[in-house]
DNA sequence: AACACCCAATTAATCATATCTTTTAACCTC
DNA sequence: GAGGTTAAAAGATATGATTAATTGGGTGTT
């Protein structure tokens, strides 16, 4: 799909100019280069950015609705405080991720899932089709082979497809939409080497029991597994220490 | 902090011209007042709203960053289908709460609330500070008194601060932006009638467990209070038929 | 003289309009 | 059916008009 392959993973959806201002202008605000009630002049952005005003306007209506930043006549652009931003918000999660603040971040999202997926396991056990749960114990034997071979890119991609299915078939919206989220954590934590060289054996077995009970229609058993799952990986990624950011 | 308690109240972000047409647009999106896939051109658009055609673009950026609608040259508006849009956007949420899905998105949110409030409930045990602990002690004081005299205006603004009070006290951030979420989901619930003229006294009674237990540092205990608080909402929550809507 | 209050003048965002460019779906030709 | 051509619609820029709010001065009051 790549066409002029937008340099590298940055799957973004920001096509055309107003994307690569508000790309760039997020980064910015995400990574604290502006501290909040900073004040700018839109003939500044234009000019920094070197695009019309329109264009400009565009981003700073998005940045807004994101609570980034807020607009007000006579003023300018103020950088908002963190509190006003929508954290969900899978833009800002990625300026995130690749800034500065990464860390901190992947904890807290790492406590989200801890809350989120057993839930969802639970829900899963009483709403997975046939097809998901063919899915589950299809994603739990990649782990287990490429977790064996040491290929922990592969092991990633299971997991990945592991993780969006059992959020998926919760039949939860809400929960579901939170899949995006989970695959960051899961892809950052593999990237940023904040997970041993080769998967924890125990966890494998967990999410086969997981997947197991899913299709057992046995909620409590489901979310019991899923907590550890999540339980585990969370210590895992509080002991094992960061390395140096690149 | 209470000022003039928003409750539920129109607390909405949009000013300006362009705001009126987000709010009016995205409403009739969410409302599926368009089916996925149907396409508009920017020309229609403008003049169904009125406005001009800086407006509208503006309009539909942040539509677009919400994921509700692509836009395509040659093509036009786009609407998205359901699974690209960002359901945690405070506004998309709040469009569909006054919207028809109103009662599935309660139910919804009420299952994110069961996973997310027990963990954040046992962060907070260990974050909290003194301060924080007597707002929630304050706010259970709050409920039992306004709980017995049946004040349910009362009692749910008692409520939204408990709950408010405990999510930003588990110092984790992605678990405090879900305040707003939460507070929805409350208010919507008292507004909606979907909960008994006098509060159930074991909700309170959980809640003031609740509180102990986060200033007594007791993670596990304030863990499994709340969780019997989001279960039993949840179980009240189906039981009482929803009355029809307004 | 100190303080509060009100009124304009200024300033910068907001909105509208006109024009040009770029993309690309659809059509037509060979 | 592969190829190029066309035209339709969004994208981008430029600029003028409008609106709102901050600022500062002036007036009246304490």
């Amino acid at each position: 799909m790549g066409r002029l392959a937008t340099v590298g993973a940055k799957d973004q959806i920001s096509a055309g100019l107003h994307g690569s201002v508000l790309d760039e202008f997020g980064a910015l605000i995400t990574s604290g280069a502006f501290p909040p009630g900073h004040v700018l002049r839109i003939e500044q952005l234009e000019e920094r950015f070197g695009v019309s005003r329109s264009v400009t306007r565009e981003a700073i209506r998005v940045l807004e609705s994101m609570g980034l930043v807020t607009s007000r006549r006579r003023v300018g652009v103020t950088i908002a405080p963190r509190s006003a931003w929508n954290l969900f918000d899978p833009r800002v999660i990625r300026w995130r991720l690749d800034g500065a603040d990464r860390d901190e971040l992947l904890a807290s999202l790492g406590e989200l899932r801890r809350g989120v997926e057993p839930v969802a396991a639970g829900l899963a056990a009483r709403h997975a089709t046939p097809e998901q749960c063919g899915t589950l114990t299809g994603a739990v034997m990649q782990m287990a082979v490429h977790g064996r071979s040491g290929d922990l890119s592969a092991y990633l991609a299971a997991d990945i497809v592991f993780h969006r299915t059992l959020l998926e078939a919760s039949g939860n919206e809400m929960l579901g939409a939170l899949t995006d989220v989970v695959a960051e954590v899961l892809a950052g934590r593999t990237h940023h080497h904040l997970m041993p060289a080769h998967p924890e054996p125990a966890a494998i077995r967990w999410h086969a029991e997981v997947a197991q009970a899913v299709q057992a229609g046995d909620a409590e058993a489901a979310e019991r597994a899923m907590r550890d799952i999540v339980e585990e990986a969370n210590r895992a990624m509080l002991t094992t220490p960061s390395p140096a950011t690149p």
